[in-house]
RNA sequence: GGGCCCGUAGCAGAGUGGAUAAUGCGUCGGCCUCCGAAGCCGGAGAUCAUGGGUUCAAAUCCCAUCGGGCCCGCCA
């Protein structure tokens, strides 16, 4: 709102005092230094151009026409530097700023669409075979945060998980589950069936190269033997974790699977019989996937995420969704036979609809084909996945994929693809929103040996951690609060770590600085809401507020933080960069704890006083509270 | 070989055309008889990977080079 202010007085200048140059649009921010106002103009220096003058003459002679007086909000204005500086009326501004936040409530700051859509916003879709892990744990944080900011901007949103039940490792885990004799999950179901897959593939492995080895030995090849046995000690190593988690699942897979001629060929045979709807294959692959996806349900709703709908790839197969793609995608010019594999020419359609330079790709570069069908007539992932965004197209108008940026090519074929088929509008409104892995210093992670750290280990850790917190500073508190609060903040300051890095750049997760829970953290920012929260319980009346006394730097500094809010959103899900919030609510718990230092509100010096910085501690705690809720992160009232 | 992403203080990490490059950890020095010290106040610490270019103005845009990651499967 400021702005728009600024912008009118700085046009009506511009007009008198240079007529008939258009003012171009320039980002306003604060100046460098308080004492020159609150917010500034760098437009002068786009102007210097096109009136060939100094932008520092230009700055001053428009600055001598503006007429702060014909704004209810500035105060003056300045030229300094060739910058336009705007000082504002803070009593004026902090009414209306303070009165607007505390009569918006819940309200304030999210900025309605004009536009309002149907989203999709398809994440974690983790293969069920495995439990969560941290990197997992990114995905699900950043588009559980991107649902959350769409649907307070005004969308409908649909949050989605694609289950990959058809391949090869599904198969592994069902497969090892029966030779156990179908037993039921003990402990945490997604951490059990991985170890049932993990030993199924060790135990898989190390019998095929205790069979290599011996045929290395009889032919008297010392060198491979030697690479082999290093191989061999790996899975070994493995081997003994998977034991040491679960000992009967490993010892009883270690025991029956070498007794199996040919596992392989079995699970092959499971896999097939599966993708045939078979009901005895059936009953056993989705009830092992069940217990898996309750696992995840189970993991990810302890940290308040969750599914409108789990979206099984089995259930497309099935449908002949996928033939169906294929035919239509055969009856365009972009398929090919080569070498009796079916191919996709994904850039000759970027070449003939020019969706290079529609989509911002380098437009020398060649992008690769994709093979649709195997020579051996069996489909590939692909093509079930063009099915699957089809499907999914039927729901809404706009889907955001988020998928790590591994994927970044097959995203772009799958949005090729439906631009083939006739559906460009598809490819134009499908978002990869991609993001980088998640590093763990001195940990190789690998699901194939069983090796991760979970998701619910972490988040045991960070409560546990957050309970000793709350227990040395607030002893008092009953053991249930402590528990309470223990959540909020442990599950804050692993959201908060993860949501406050650029997508793009790779996390190295830190024990330490993710549970730190001292300043730049969820836990700072949970305790200045605490902290504002304590004042208001403790204030026994409301004196009439007089704004007009808010003159502290400090106070200044909150008010304008406050006012800064919505514009904050707003950018936040346009560019969906959950990052701009973290910041932003960081950036208003460090004004307010400075105020909190600096000024006491109930014993302020006079009641009017008083109860202005009561509406300001208000609308601080209204405003956090508000920024926490779309990151995810919940406001503890005390802590 | 081709393509995409990343490179900012000892470490972590904002900032993608505007003033003196945020913030945190660590480090040095202060502040609890005053609304909660998970806090506040103040120091020191940066050739923004390197070299060119565009611009009144570059960490930000363009080109090249170096370093790190990922992709270019008849895997999913």
């Amino acid at each position: 709102m400021l702005r728009e202010e600024c912008q009118g007085l700085l046009e009506k200048a511009a007009e008198e005092a240079h007529p008939g140059t258009p003012l171009p649009k320039t980002k306003y921010s604060p100046p460098p230094d308080p004492e020159m106002g609150e917010l500034s103009s760098p437009v002068c220096f786009q102007l210097a151009r096109t009136l060939r003058q100094s932008p520092q003459e230009i700055a001053q002679s428009i600055a001598e026409k503006i007429k702060p007086s014909a704004s209810e909000l500035i105060e003056s204005a300045g030229a300094v530097g060739g910058y336009i500086n705007f000082k504002v009326d803070i009593g004026r501004f902090a009414t209306l700023v303070l009165g607007t936040v505390i009569e918006k409530d819940g309200e304030y700051g999210f900025v309605k669409t004009k536009d309002p859509q149907r989203v999709m916003v398809e994440h974690t879709s983790a293969n069920p075979n495995a439990p969560l892990h941290i990197g997992n744990a990114r995905n699900s944080i950043l588009g559980d945060c991107l649902a959350e900011l769409l649907r307070r901007q005004g969308h409908e949103v649909l949050v989605h998980f694609l289950v990959n039940d058809m391949g090869r490792q599904v198969a592994m885990a069902t497969y090892g589950w029966k030779l156990m004799g179908k037993p039921e999950p003990e402990g945490r179901a997604e951490l059990w069936v991985g170890t049932i897959y993990a030993s199924v593939n060790v135990v898989n492995e190390t019998t095929r190269l205790n069979g290599e080895i011996r045929e290395a030995e009889e032919r008297g090849k010392v060198y491979e033997i030697a690479e082999l046995q290093e191989e061999l000690e790996e899975y070994q190593k493995a081997a003994v974790e998977l034991r040491k988690r679960y000992p009967e699942v490993y010892d009883t897979l270690a025991e029956k699977l070498p007794q199996i001629e040919d596992a392989n060929a079995e699970i092959v045979i499971l896999n097939t019989a599966y993708e045939n709807n078979e009901p005895e294959a059936t009953g056993d692959v989705r009830k092992v996937v069940g217990y898996c996806l309750e696992g995840f349900e189970t993991s990810l709703g302890e940290i308040g995420i969750g599914f409108d709908s789990f979206d099984f790839e089995s259930d497309l197969v099935w449908k002949k969704a996928a033939d169906d793609v294929l035919e239509e995608l055969k009856a365009t010019p972009y398929a090919f036979m080569d070498e009796g594999a079916l191919i996709f020419d994904s850039d000759k359609i970027a070449q003939d609809l020019g969706l290079k330079e529609r989509w911002g790709l380098n437009p020398d570069h060649e992008i690769p084909r994709l093979v649709l069908v195997r020579s051996d007539g069996t489909t590939l992932y692909t093509l079930r996945d063009m099915a699957y965004h089809i499907w999914k197209f039927g729901l809404v108008n706009r889907d955001i994929n988020v998928i790590g940026s591994e994927q970044r090519l097959a995203q772009l074929q799958l949005r090729l693809a439906l631009a083939a088929m006739g559906r460009l509008w598809m490819g134009d409104n499908l978002l990869h929103y991609a993001y980088e892995l998640v590093y763990l210093p001195g940990v190789k992670m690998s699901g194939r040996l069983g090796r991760y750290v979970t998701l619910s280990e972490i988040v045991e850790k960070a409560e546990k951690l957050a309970y000793e917190a709350v227990d040395v500073r607030s002893p008092h508190l009953s053991k249930e609060e402590k528990e309470g609060i223990a959540r909020m903040v442990g599950h804050g300051a692993i959201k908060y770590t993860l949501l406050s890095v650029d997508s793009m750049k790779t996390v190295t997760f830190d024990w330490e600085k993710a549970l730190n829970f001292e300043t730049n953290s969820a836990p700072y920012i949970q305790y200045s809401h605490a902290r504002a929260c304590n004042i208001l319980k403790k204030a026994e009346e409301r004196p009439e507020p007089d704004y007009g006394r808010l003159t502290a730097r400090r106070e200044k500094e909150l008010i304008m933080a406050l006012a800064r809010f919505p514009e904050t959103f707003t950018d936040a899900v346009n560019e969906l960069k959950p990052g701009e919030i973290t910041a932003y609510a960081n950036n208003l718990s460090d004004k307010f704890n400075s105020f909190y230092a600096a000024h006491p509100v109930l014993k302020a010096e006079t009641p009017g006083l008083a109860g202005a910085r009561l509406r300001l501690v208000e609308a601080t705690r209204i405003t956090i509270r508000n920024a926490l809720q779309t990151l995810g992160i919940a406001p503890p009232e005390r802590m």
